[in-house]
DNA sequence: GCTCAATTGTTATAACATTACATTTCTTAC
DNA sequence: GTAAGAAATGTAATGTTATAACAATTGAGC
């Protein structure tokens, strides 16, 4: 059993059935788009969603090794980098680390509540969150590309255990 | 002449008044609070400041050797951590460098909008901003510590200049 | 099956950051 | 003024994250 199960913020579903999930969503999303879900960049996905917590490319790449994969570097940040590129995976620029995208569909710029106890971290899909700071880069006349937001802080659990 | 001079964003004030006020500032503020403002400290503080764009911290090495000083990097970085810790200067994570605060007196947390074209970063200073992330995070019963907001995109000279 | 483009492999290295311990410099109490 | 302890800095080594450059392989469409 899970200690951190009885979480409702950092654990809103059943983890198993969310990987499985996330991965249904990223082939069906990458048939639509014509992209190529490589075995390689399959792995990658699968292993970030695997994770309870943003895990780092170096991370991924022991990963790998475990499996007999003799994989180098660059293989690992390819496959990253594709994955953002289709909104599969988010960095959290904070932790140097990733976390699979929780709405893929929608090609958004996410924020994460990420807790300096337990490591996990919770996107933040607020929409008007997204729109205010949109807005408030267009009073500034910037035209935004993307968008890094990361709080930093303690999560319910890991506040009321203490 | 500097080329950016009349961009109203990303040039609010003269450059050389504003690197002296900002060091004004610091040591007033470090004399108010007991801290040591070393010689190290003060010329990573400059250097940061004279650099029109966030800085890194090699970068601010190689000008410690140019004068010089022949500083090794946990120099630098325990002069950044420093000067972090007192809010004189912000990391900004997407970039892996890092920027003088604006209004280090208030303790806050920052956004930026980073232009991808000119590299230069304007510090969103909105107060109504962090309350609405607090406030936000609040509803997650989330305990905020720190923020990282960082906006890339287009500055209105680069788009402009398109 | 051939061709071109996309993907992956491989080697090396760049860029960013920290650990651990020695030395020096400051501050404070005497 | 000076001794003791704390704070800051020097120094060497290494850890961590990420990319460049080029070769080899694979896959899709003809």
């Amino acid at each position: 059993m899970n200690s951190q199960s009885d979480n409702a913020v950092f654990q809103q579903h059943n983890h198993a059935s969310c990987i499985h999930d996330a991965l249904i969503t990223a082939k069906k999303l990458c048939k639509e788009r014509g992209l190529r879900l490589t075995d390689t960049r399959l792995r990658v996905l699968e292993l970030i969603w695997q994770s309870h917590k943003p895990i780092g490319a170096y991370d991924i790449l022991a990963q790998f090794g475990q499996e007999g994969r003799n994989s180098a570097p660059p293989t690992v940040y390819r496959a990253l980098e594709f994955l953002q590129e289709n909104g599969l995976v988010h960095r959290i620029a904070s932790l140097n680390a990733f976390m699979g995208c929780v709405c893929p569909q929608e090609g958004h710029q996410g924020g994460f509540l990420i807790c300096k106890q337990c490591k996990r971290a919770q996107e933040i899909t607020e929409d008007t969150l997204r729109k205010q700071l949109l807005s408030l880069a267009q009073e500034q006349d910037f035209e935004v590309e993307s968008m890094t937001l990361e709080i930093s802080g303690l999560c319910t659990t890991c506040r009321t255990a203490q």
